[in-house]
Formats: C-alpha cells, structure tokens, sequence
DNA sequence: TGTGTAAAATTCAAGCTTAAAATGTTTAGG
DNA sequence: CCTAAACATTTTAAGCTTGAATTTTACACA
C-alpha cells in the first residue's frame, strides 16, 4: 500500500511493509483454506473456528466463554451457532440455576464432522507451508511474540 | 485450534501452531487498525484499502483492476467504491472508447482524506509493532517470502 | 419485599465478502 | 452484417462481522 509514501523514517517504513506482507499471505492463506471448506466440506471458516473450540471444550461453552475464546462479538457467535445447530453439528443445552446462560455443546455428528475437516485442515496448513523448515515455523513463532498477540495464546 | 489434536506429525503441527499465531495476530492488528478507522475517522479499512490503491495510481483505476490489485471480488469493489462515492472521495470517470468499463478517480478531498489517514495508519502499525526491530522486520518479511504469498508483491 | 444494577444472550442496522447470475458492450469470424 | 465469444461491471442471495440497543434473568441490598 502507499501509506508509506506519505511519511515515516526508515523503521517506521520497514514496519509498515512487514505489516503489509503479513496481511497479504493471511489473507491469501484464509482464502485458500475457505474455499476448500466450501468445495468439500460445504462449510465455512467461522463454523470450522467455532466447531474447534468447542471440539476442545469437553463438556461444551457458553456463549459468553465462546466468543471471549474466540475473540468476536457475542451477537456474531449467536448467528454462527444457529446455522450450525440447523445442521445438527451443534446442540444449546439449558444451564439449571441460571436461565440467562446456555451451553452449546457439538453433537456426535457435530464431532464426527469435525474430525474429518480438522485432518485435512492440518494437511492443506502443512502443504500451504511446505517452504517453511521445523526450525524456520519454530523461528518466526517466536518472532512473533514480539508483535502484539493477544493474551493467553494457548488454551 | 484443537485441529492439531486429531493427526499429524510433528512438523505439520509446528506448521499448524505458526499459522494459528499468525491468524491471531494478524486479526488483532487488524482489529485495532478498524476500530481507530472508525472512531477516529469515521472510516473502515477496507475503504481505507481502496483509497490507497487509488491513491497510489495517479490516473485513478478501473474497476477490473482495482479489484485485482485488491484480490477481492468485483462485487465487493462496486459496494466500497459505492460508498466513497457517496462520501464524495470518490469519482466514477466515463472512459471514452469503451462503455463497458469505468475509471475510478480519488477526488481532492478524497486525496486530502487519504492524507490524513495515511499519516496516522503508519504511526499506528509503528506503535503496535514497537517491539521489532528494523532487522527483526526485514527477517521475519525474508522469511514469510517461503510462505504462499501471492503473485507481485509489490506494485 | 422491592428495586436497581449487572450479566447473558439475542436482535438490529449497517457494512463487508463471496460466488454466481444477469446486463450491457466490444470484438472477431464468417 | 450477424453472431458468438469475451469483457467489464453490477446485481443478488447468503453469510460474516461489528457496535449498539433490547430482553430476560440473577443478585445485592435497603
């Protein structure tokens, strides 16, 4: 982009590049990996986040612990749940002793699928990434501590 | 993400583990980048994304390659550029010749604008990646050439 | 007991995004 | 001249995303 032509010192302007090729390989990365979901899996990269989380999640999330996990609005999670649970993957289960909350749990079928698309998710990563040596994936990661990542990285 | 818990070995989850950070950081900046857009100029990145674009080419764009430059589908420039229209940092410029296409111009003010915006995108990414050094910056970008980034890099 | 505040989830309006279909326009071949 | 293919763009339907408003429920405390 040409924000750089407009004003900046050196590091400033190495910054801005590095920000730009990331954006670039992301996004070209989640396009790949988006449209494999679509084309053999007839789903989505928002469900694929959400069925990970809560394929995680052993006993199931509430709403309110699924959208801080995955750091998007509440409202955004409660559309994505009501797609999945018309699929059946997804199930809302009532909390006894607090009828504001829910728990969504993924179903059996919901797991079923999930570990298919999660296998072939890691393979088209690996493939995607078949440049990138153990030592090289090791390397960037921890170059990329320095960037502001969000907190709790793991889970 | 649990897909690494399904199969794999262990090269494909260092792989799989460097994407996820990635995602995530990229999402965060990204995040932050919007919310600044919006408050401070009442503005989105991907507005932002097609001012630059156009900033950047003195004559303005068509249609077909502002969205290749931009790698986003052709519908989604005529809904940005739409809007900038509206804004009036935008002009659609008959080409004469050929009635099929459009030239897609920054206006003065939308110049102006784009100044604005411009200045202060650069000091933000240089604040949010205070913690790299200009070598770290050019490493990091040397190693992500291995990655699957798209065809020119640069324009 | 009543009431106000906080919490959990949904709804809403606006905008972004895509793939696919539709609309016009140009151009090449016959 | 006609027509079929190629092109440039817009439209459409579906889904994702956000921030803000709304609804319902829980809880503290006077």
């Amino acid at each position: 982009m040409t924000a750089g032509d407009v004003a900046g010192n050196s590091l400033s302007k190495e910054r801005l590049r590095l920000w730009l090729r990331m954006l670039r390989v992301t996004r070209q990365v989640e396009s790949e990996l988006r449209e494999r979901l679509r084309t053999e899996h007839d789903s989505t990269l928002p469900r694929f986040d959400v069925m990970a989380a809560l394929y995680a999640a052993e006993e199931g999330l509430k709403m309110n612990e699924l959208s801080k996990r995955l750091r998007v609005s509440n409202g955004n999670v409660t559309g994505i749940i009501d797609r999945l649970v018309e699929d059946g993957a997804v199930e809302r289960i009532a909390i006894e002793g607090d009828r504001r909350a829910t728990r969504v749990c993924l179903t059996v079928a919901g797991r079923d699928t999930f570990r298919g698309m999660a296998v072939e998710h890691e393979r088209w990563i690996n493939a995607l990434f078949e440049g990138v040596s153990e030592e090289d994936a090791h390397h960037i990661g921890e170059l990329l501590h320095r960037l502001p990542a969000s907190p709790n990285d793991a889970h």
